[in-house]
DNA sequence: CTTTTAGTTCTCTAATAAAAGAACTAAAGA
DNA sequence: TCTTTAGTTCTTTTATTAGAGAACTAAAAG
């Protein structure tokens, strides 16, 4: 390493972005996602930058490596984050995929079609007597699919 | 006790049943819940009788008392279930909500601003250079937004 | 009053998840 | 070839969750 490599990193966050970081993280907590996952998103959501690096990452959240790798890859998998990586750098510069959000916005309209199968299960194995519930859950599973029709539609329509 | 009221209850699964509640309560895992509250509420949605009471959820699951009234508790709490009462009876009987699905909805569309908020703040706090990301950012709270309102309509237009 | 019913709450244990830290690895550089 | 880099994987610790079982409680019945 040259000393001219040793410039300052500005990537320190601001008050105000520590406190966004917690909060998007905590929502995402919420959505299934583990805490150190939660931040780390937050963080690519959040960052001046927005590509940041393995070591980036974990020293501005102090994460261990593990921590951070793990996070990372829970991230990659389930496709809420992305990496690039430039010519002649070792390093993957990692970025969150929110702007990419109509792929995922289609994807959990997808996720709905096992869900609804298991419903449409459910109902054909029911005892045909209890009428009133079995076709309130008949209108359920209709509008799951008109739903997952019409949801695609909004956001071909979309962009005004 | 009368022994007149020591009929069967014939509230036995069948292989079938079973079968459903261990998929779809797999599905509702995957959603939140705890194994128990995901078999709870799969047992509502897949019994014969639309409305149970604690001990016949008790013995058709094989929970113990403690595990059946936290996972009652919590599906009431998060208004998945319900129940009701009859005169001169101090049981209650659970049914499940899933026939209501239009209020969880709209519940689950409504939830949507909450977390939009935090979207929205962090995108007026982002670095300004960030031009491109940013864009993507305020196109997609506008997408909620636009998304939250033609969903409500849905519901609405729905009912063929 | 005392017993039964319909749960609730408490205590403890087992299982699972999250993260730290150290050891490891594969590719690139010196 | 010997390091350094950019992570990954393994081991251990800690924290959290889920559930069992027993003790408890409030209302109703006898």
């Amino acid at each position: 390493m040259f000393v001219s490599d040793l410039k300052i990193m500005d990537n320190k966050l601001t008050e105000k972005q520590k406190e966004l970081i917690e909060r998007f993280g905590v929502v995402q907590e919420g959505m299934g996602l583990s805490p150190a996952a939660a931040r780390v998103n937050a963080l690519l959501t959040v960052a001046d930058k927005v590509e940041l690096t393995f070591d980036e990452i974990r020293e501005a959240l102090q994460l261990s490596k593990s921590a951070t790798s793990n996070a990372i890859n829970n991230l990659l998998i389930s496709k809420q984050i992305g990496y690039k990586t430039k010519p002649g750098d070792r390093k993957r510069y990692f970025f969150s995929k929110l702007g990419q959000w109509q792929n995922s916005f289609i994807d959990s309209m997808q996720g709905l079609t096992s869900y609804n199968e298991v419903i449409k299960e459910i109902l054909d194995s029911r005892d045909k007597k209890t009428k009133e519930f079995n076709s309130q859950l008949k209108d359920f599973t209709e509008f799951i699919e008109y739903y997952q029709k019409e949801s695609i539609k909004l956001i071909k329509n979309w962009k005004k």
